[in-house]
DNA sequence: AAGGGTTGCAACCGCCAGCGT
DNA sequence: GACGCTGGCGGTTGCAACCCT
C-alpha cells in the first residue's frame, strides 16, 4: 500500500495564491494562531491543503519576513554555513531572522552557485589556471561537487561569520506594546481591504506586495516595540 | 517587433523524524 | 514496539519576467 497523501487533493486549489486566499489565511492565523495545519484550510474556508497553507505562511505571509536581495555579508555567511552544514537549508536559515529556508535555497541555486563557479576560475583563490572554455569537467578526474566543495572551503575558511541571530528585532524582547501592535496591524489591514476591493488580475501581485511590504517594514523596524502577544488576541479587531 | 532562451522564485512533491496512542 | 498522523525538510518543477539576437 502506498503512502497516504497529506490530504485529499480532489477539489483543492493549486498554483499561485489569490489575494482573497492570502487574506483568509492571514486573518485566520492572526485570529486563532496555528494549532494544526491540517485544520487550518477547513477552518479558514480555504480550498487548499494544510501543507500548502503552511508553506504560504512561512515563505510569504509571515509578518516578520525580510524582503529584498541578500547583502554581501549575508551571502558570505550563506556560503560559510553551506560549507559547514551542507544543504540543510533550514539550519542555515535559522541564522537569518526574516529569511526562509526556501529563499536561501533559491538564492543558493540561482545566484551563489554561479558566483562560486566564477570564483572557481579565479587563480588567486584556487591557485589553478583559469579554465577558459567554461567546460565544467575540464578534464579533471575530480567530480564537480567535490571540486566546488573544495573551492567553497578555500573561500570560506577566511570568512568571519557575523552572528545575525543577535540582530533579532524587539519581537523577542520583554517590553512590547501589545495595544500599539494591534492597532497598527488593524490600520494596515484596513488598507489592504480598501486596496483589495479594487484589485484586478494585472495589479494583484503589486497590491499584495505593497501590503506585505508595509506590514513587514513596520515589524522589522528596530524603533518599534512589536509584540507577538498582540497577534494572539485580535478577534475584536478583525471581526 | 518577435520569438527563442535564460533566469528567478513560488509552489509542489515525496520522504523522514517525532510524537501520541 | 508498532502504527498512524503531522510537521518539517530538501529536491524539483512550472511559469512569468526578463534578456538577447
Amino acid at each position: 500500500m502506498g503512502r497516504q497523501p497529506c490530504c485529499d487533493k480532489v477539489g483543492l486549489n493549486r498554483g499561485p495564491w489569490t489575494v482573497d486566499e492570502d487574506r483568509k489565511l492571514v486573518t485566520f492565523i492572526l485570529n486563532n494562531g496555528i494549532q494544526c495545519w491540517r485544520q487550518v484550510p477547513k477552518l479558514a474556508g480555504l480550498l487548499r491543503c494544510g501543507k500548502s497553507c503552511r508553506l504560504r505562511w512561512i515563505n510569504y505571509l509571515r509578518p516578520d519576513l525580510k524582503r529584498g536581495g541578500f547583502t554581501d555579508a549575508e551571502e558570505d555567511m550563506v556560503i560559510e554555513l553551506q560549507t559547514r552544514y551542507g544543504n540543510r537549508w533550514s539550519k542555515i536559515a535559522s541564522h537569518f531572522p526574516g529569511r526562509t529556508d526556501n529563499e536561501i535555497k533559491n538564492h543558493w541555486n540561482t545566484k551563489i552557485k554561479k558566483k562560486l563557479k566564477h570564483i572557481e576560475l579565479d587563480t588567486t583563490i584556487t591557485h589553478k589556471p583559469i579554465e577558459e572554455d567554461g567546460n565544467d569537467n575540464g578534464g579533471s578526474s575530480q567530480s564537480d561537487s567535490s571540486k566546488a566543495k573544495e573551492m567553497e572551503l578555500n573561500i570560506t575558511s577566511q570568512i568571519e561569520v557575523p552572528d545575525f541571530s543577535n540582530t533579532q528585532t524587539s519581537q523577542s524582547e520583554g517590553s512590547c506594546d501589545v495595544e500599539a501592535t494591534s492597532s497598527k496591524i488593524n490600520e494596515i489591514w484596513e488598507m489592504l481591504d480598501m486596496e483589495s476591493s479594487i484589485v484586478n488580475e494585472t495589479n494583484r501581485s503589486n497590491t499584495l506586495f505593497s501590503f506585505e511590504e508595509e506590514i513587514q517594514r513596520w515589524f522589522a523596524s528596530p524603533s518599534n516595540d512589536v509584540s507577538w502577544d498582540a497577534l494572539t488576541n485580535l478577534e475584536e479587531i478583525f471581526q
